[in-house]
Order: structure tokens, then C-alpha cells, then sequence
DNA sequence: TTTCTCCTGTTGAAAATTCAACATACATTT
DNA sequence: AAATGTATGTTGAATTTTCAACAGGAGAAA
């Protein structure tokens, strides 16, 4: 468990909490670590709602498939990250997504009720944990926003060059790696993936991005100055 | 203050709060009320969060414009519901959205600190207003994952419908009232009025649905049955 | 190396959306 | 009654997206 700490620690779930104090809080919150592999499902549509999940290592992403099989990724999550807290939370019997690992992953499951009721041994952290529960999900409404930013837009080109300018800043760099492939782009954008591919060629025949897999970056335009110093990367 | 008791009693907020103590509460946490004409705005998009709205009679909706002037409703509200509460949480310089009056509206204005800090004079609901905001914050968490069920479809026909049935399934009831004009529909589904309009009568016609204004029926379909006793209204 | 699979880019045709412009209906004001 | 403004439906052209099918490349496995 021990291992992990580094990772919790940038957890907002345990903002306020001293490390030494850490350990104490997992036993009495009855947390547990689970493996999954690449494209195992760690929670699947329909299932009950009960735990909060946090990605210790590797990245999930949750999805929505439709009857048509189209996938539309609502987000992908990485290391300190939360999942589940929302559904957990309003005690829903049935949760609207699936949650996957997009590649192996490590992830510790807590028992949401063990944070918002306060044990019988009255430990004194859980309004802390409360009160980061409570930031963590406000946090969360606002990266809805961010991506209805994103999906509200008309055409692929407009939905991708929003994307790419919040990744930019979310980096602090005009060059960043993106954590979906072509496929998962086009599933997180909400778009076809052949249109996504012929937009990003065109984008960077016009001289406004330059692309080499999953990395990207944006190039300065004479109208908008750029968002933070740029340098090659390949 | 009183009059507005029903509507305070049902708000999510107050769950678990007596009538009695409703008052005494309130006043700790310095609740006003504020009126608003009709197209008035409530809370402008860049300005900082420190305020929870409460709807107390009306509607308010919260919309993005971006810079073609192409609007975006992000949701509507209606009495007792909660907004602003993530952003006054997250303690955000700049809210990525603005809050305007659909119609007249009052709202109940309440300074976010006085809720998730505990007062001087220790009045004992604080922790239950913390509780019940975790509660809110899940249920716009779940109301996010709605509206991107339905924006997610590739098309103004699957928007619509998809739109439909949630509503249906939230009136418990095939026929029903919609809060949005038709161009406000359109700023909810993110897509073209006009052709809004082509698909409404397509529809019509195909006999999937009625429409007057707005109001529409969902007619029970061979294959799928029908959501609830259905009767005339109209 | 060869084979196989997965991912990505390409293309063209079909379908859907957007856009602009106009017609109509309804309500309000003068 | 006339005038005005707003909301909604209609239409056709231009644009964009979707869809299906295929080709090339990278990497894994045999």
C-alpha cells in the first residue's frame, strides 16, 4: 500500500491529510487495491453504484456504448484521478456507464458510504474527506462543462482544435501528448473517425498544427499569439 | 421569506431540515432573495462564483455563447433547483457559463463559505447542508451524463427523441410539456432550428409522435411498448 | 522472415446538417 | 385597424458528416 502514497497524496480525496495519518485512514475507509488488464471492464453499465475508484496506475476511460455499438468516451482518467464518486454517491442502482481500462491499470476502491458516514471509532478525518469529496465533485461538473465546450460544436474541425487548445493549456505547452488513439479521439469528440483523419491531415496541411502520432502541437497564427513557449519535440 | 416555504422544503438542499429551523437557518447562512425580468442576466459568464441560486418561482436557464454567437443551453431550471453550486465550490475566478431569467424568476442567493464553513455560533445543520450538497453536486454529476446521452447522437432525429423519452420518463407520462421554444430546443440539442423543425413534422407525420406547441405525445410504437398510460390532450 | 492483427489514412457516394432567405401566424402596440 | 416584432415553418443550395470499403504500415506472434 505503501507504494502508492505518491499517488494519493496528489489525490484530492486526501488533500489536508498527512501522510503519516494515510495509512490509518485507508484501514478505517476499508480500502482495497485491484488489477485490471488492458480492456477489462472495472465496472460495467447497469451495476449498482458503491464504490469510489481512484487510478493508482495506468488510465481507464468511461464509456457509453449505444444499441449501434457507437462508443462515446465521456472521459479519460489517469493516476490521482476519481471515478464512481457521483454515482456512489446519489446511490444509484444502476449506473449509465461503463468504466474500462484503456490499458493496464491499478485501482483502489473505497466504499463510498465509509466516507460520508462517520465511523464509530470517530476518526477525525472524515469531514475533511467530506469537504474534498465535496471539491473533488465540483471539480468534476466543471470538466463537464469543459468537454460540453468541446462536443457543442458543430463540425469536427471546430470540436478538435477546441480540444487541442484545452490540452495545450491543461499541459502549459503549445506540444503535448494526447492519451486517446485516432479511434478514441474520434469516440471522446463525438465524430467519425475517417472525417477526424482528414481534418487533422487538412489542419496540418494549412500549417495550423503539426501531428506525429499521438503527439501534437500547435503552431503560432499571425492573429493569436501563442499560449506559452513552444519547442521542437521531433 | 415564508411564502416561499414549499418551494425551500422541496429544494434538496433543505433536505432533512425541519420547517421550524428553516428560518433560523436562512438567516445564519445570510440568504436573499432577488428578482429578475424576463431575458435579465443572473450571473455573467467570466465573472467569479460565490454564490448558490436557489429557483424560487420561474425558470433560469444556463447557456455558453461562443464567439459566433451560436448558443448553447447547458439546462434549464425550474423551482427548487440548485445553481452555481460547483463553481461557488471549486472557487472558480472566471464561471464558463452564464445564468439568465427564461421568464420572471426569483431566486434565492446564498454565500457558498456560509454553507461548507461551519458558523461561529456553531448551529448544528451545517454538516447536513454539507451532506445534502455532496447529494446536489451527484445528482448534476448524473444530470450531466443525461444531457450527454442525448447531444452524444449523431443525429438532430436521435437528439430529439432521445430528449423525448427522458422527458416522458420524468412526467411519468407519454404526453407532456417542454420548457423550451423551438429555438431553444435547438441551443439544448445543439442543432439547427430549421432543421429542428423538418424533423418535428417528419416525425409528425410518420405518426412517432403529436405535437402543439409545445407540447408532444410519444405514440406507443409496434415494437416498443409505451412508457405509461397515455390519454388525450388536445 | 512470414503471417496475422490492429491501427490509421484515403476515397467516393449517400445522407444529414447548416445556412440564408422568405412566408406565415400570433400577439402586442400604436 | 394598422403596424410592429417575435416565433415558427418552409425551401433549396452549399457544406459537412457519415458510411463502407480498401490500402498501407507497425508491431506481435509463429
Amino acid at each position: 500500500m505503501e507504494s502508492y502514497f505518491d499517488i494519493l497524496r496528489a489525490c484530492p480525496l486526501f488533500h489536508e491529510i498527512s501522510v503519516q495519518d494515510l495509512s490509518s485512514v485507508l484501514s478505517c475507509l476499508g480500502a482495497k487495491v485491484s488489477s485490471f488488464h488492458k480492456k477489462e471492464t472495472i465496472l460495467s453499465e447497469g451495476e449498482p453504484a458503491r464504490y469510489v475508484g481512484i487510478v493508482l496506475s495506468g488510465h481507464v476511460q468511461i464509456i457509453r456504448d449505444d444499441y449501434f455499438g457507437n462508443r462515446n468516451i465521456v472521459a479519460g482518467l489517469g493516476p490521482s484521478e476519481l471515478f464512481g464518486e457521483s454515482f456512489a454517491c446519489a446511490e444509484v442502482l444502476a449506473v449509465p456507464v461503463s468504466v474500462i481500462a484503456s490499458e493496464a491499470v491499478e485501482v483502489m476502491l473505497i466504499d463510498c458510504m465509509k466516507i460520508t458516514h462517520s465511523c464509530s471509532s470517530a476518526c477525525g478525518f472524515h469531514q475533511q474527506l467530506i469537504i474534498n469529496l465535496l471539491k473533488v465533485m465540483a471539480g468534476k461538473n466543471l470538466a463537464f462543462h469543459q468537454k460540453l465546450a468541446i462536443t457543442s460544436k458543430r463540425t469536427t474541425r471546430e470540436k478538435l482544435l477546441a480540444y487541442l487548445m484545452l490540452e495545450a493549456q491543461k499541459n502549459r505547452s503549445n506540444s503535448f501528448q494526447i492519451p486517446y488513439s485516432r479511434q478514441e479521439l474520434a469516440d471522446y469528440l463525438e465524430v467519425d473517425r475517417s472525417g477526424l483523419s482528414v481534418i487533422i491531415r487538412k489542419l496540418a496541411g494549412e500549417g495550423v498544427i503539426q501531428v506525429n502520432q499521438r503527439w501534437f502541437k500547435l503552431l503560432p497564427s499571425p492573429s493569436s499569439p501563442e499560449i506559452s513557449p513552444d519547442h521542437s519535440w521531433w
